[in-house]
DNA sequence: CGTTTGTTTGAGCCTTCTCAAAGGCTGTGG
DNA sequence: CCACAGCCTTTGAGAAGGCTCAAACAAACG
């Protein structure tokens, strides 16, 4: 494993975890402040077994640029994302780069079942993670029909989401895939309550955009001025983003 | 649901299936002469089981181009690809196409869990299918732990193949494009001792190709054309190919 | 303050698309 | 069996979108 930047945070008091209560097995610590307990995997798990994965996770923070999982290499580790982006690529042999996928909080890195699947782990921006033996992961699967379920629905998940990106790929110009691109960044910042974020905060390169998008980062760049001279979008310092027209983004996007 | 060209075959008699036996549970006739039962989803279930799924399931024809599921519909039934090929396809509200999946046996289709996945599910071609309820599927799917295994590795194996095709849709050439989908299809008419077939029928048209490929049916053919002028490939009547050099096929796909 | 890295903008080129026409199969009806 | 219609495929010529290369600009960092 080659990790660069990895800086273990102070996790709970292994006593703390463990110590007997009224309640024969409590919801760890750590767990209970967790941002991500109630809508990621771990939502699934009852407090028992919630104490189980806890004894053997431990919060970490990664910088922007780090490598978490190389291509083709297989992890011994889980993480649920905390907060920051996660970005999944693949390569081709002469170097060119494909972004597949781009995972925020509180979705889960990592793959069940035995098979890597030959992508690049990356961290995209500033991360933090809970990380668990990937051992542990599929100890849950067995013991908990409603955690292997929860995996399963996020394949799915992750299955719509890459075949949306195939329809952008295949079949969008240049000035569409950059709007919904926007827009998708645009659902994930958004408010608990489903309304769309108008400021996004771009958690990717130009460069990096453009292989997700299947361009160039000019065409990129220039795709983006072009929205902010029809006055859809605002960009400041490069990376900031506001949207000042969302239905004429949408309009667009295609979408 | 417009179903135009669907035939019933003749099923296996109810109280052939249903008659006791020394064993308790036999494995249900259709299902002992089904050549998707070991490889498919089947195989994951015990002849009790098997006895129960394939009470409820019934042998269906399809003709080539048959819709199965509308987009946006919620399908009734699921089935299992015996034979021929599937195709998954989204749609932009202007008209153009994306072919997001192909499916081959033994294949499943068909999504457990509640969402529509918006896709446009057609027979590419002549169709057999084993299909059944899909309420029997969330049954298996709770009862059987290693049947919800072998869903969620499909959806697992379909989401490699997604990002496989996301990488061929943003980041290659028409010329790659053309020659990987060649490679791919000559791995699924492989013989079972995983060489590969130097023999493809595409299952496609032209522009159901370049639907695949995000390309123009022309586009599609002059590379194709090329490929025969190189002596990579024999094209026969349109639809018949033979790869004569499977390694410069490989190299042209950049794979 | 200079260096480095990332972004924007421009000019010309190349790949792929669009539009158009001709060529091949397939099926139907005489 | 042949003629013809209809559809799919192939091929060509010109247009356009996005890429490449290059340079100026901006921001971050030591």
């Amino acid at each position: 494993m080659t990790i660069a930047a990895r800086h273990v945070e102070p996790t709970e008091p292994a006593d703390a975890a463990l110590r007997p209560d009224i309640h024969t097995a409590r919801v760890p610590r750590l767990c209970r402040a967790c941002e991500a307990r109630h809508r990621g995997i771990c939502g699934a798990l009852d407090p028992a077994e919630l104490l189980r994965l806890g004894r053997t996770s431990t919060r970490q923070t990664y910088a922007a640029g780090t490598t978490l999982i190389a291509a083709g290499e297989r992890a011994e580790h889980c993480s649920n994302i905390l907060s920051g982006v996660v970005k999944l690529s693949k390569l081709l042999a002469d170097g060119r780069q494909q972004v597949v996928a781009l995972q925020f909080a509180p979705d889960f890195v990592g793959r069940p079942f035995a098979g890597d699947s030959d992508v690049l782990v990356e961290a995209a921006t500033d991360l933090r993670v809970c990380s668990f033996p990937r051992r542990m992961l599929e100890t849950m699967m067995t013991a908990s029909p409603a955690f292997e379920a929860r995996m399963h629905r996020q394949a799915l998940r992750q299955l719509d989401e890459a075949r949306e990106w195939m329809m952008a790929l295949g079949r969008k110009s240049a000035a569409e895939r950059v709007a919904t691109f926007l827009v998708i960044l645009s659902r994930h910042a958004a408010a608990p309550d489903g309304r769309r974020a108008g400021e996004i905060d771009l958690p990717l390169c130009r460069a990096d955009i453009a292989d997700f998008l299947g361009l160039t980062a000019e065409t990129v760049s220039r795709q983006l001025t072009a929205l902010r001279r029809q006055g859809v979008v605002d960009v400041v310092r490069s990376r900031h983003v506001t949207i000042r027209d969302p239905a004429a983004l949408l309009c667009v996007a295609a979408m």
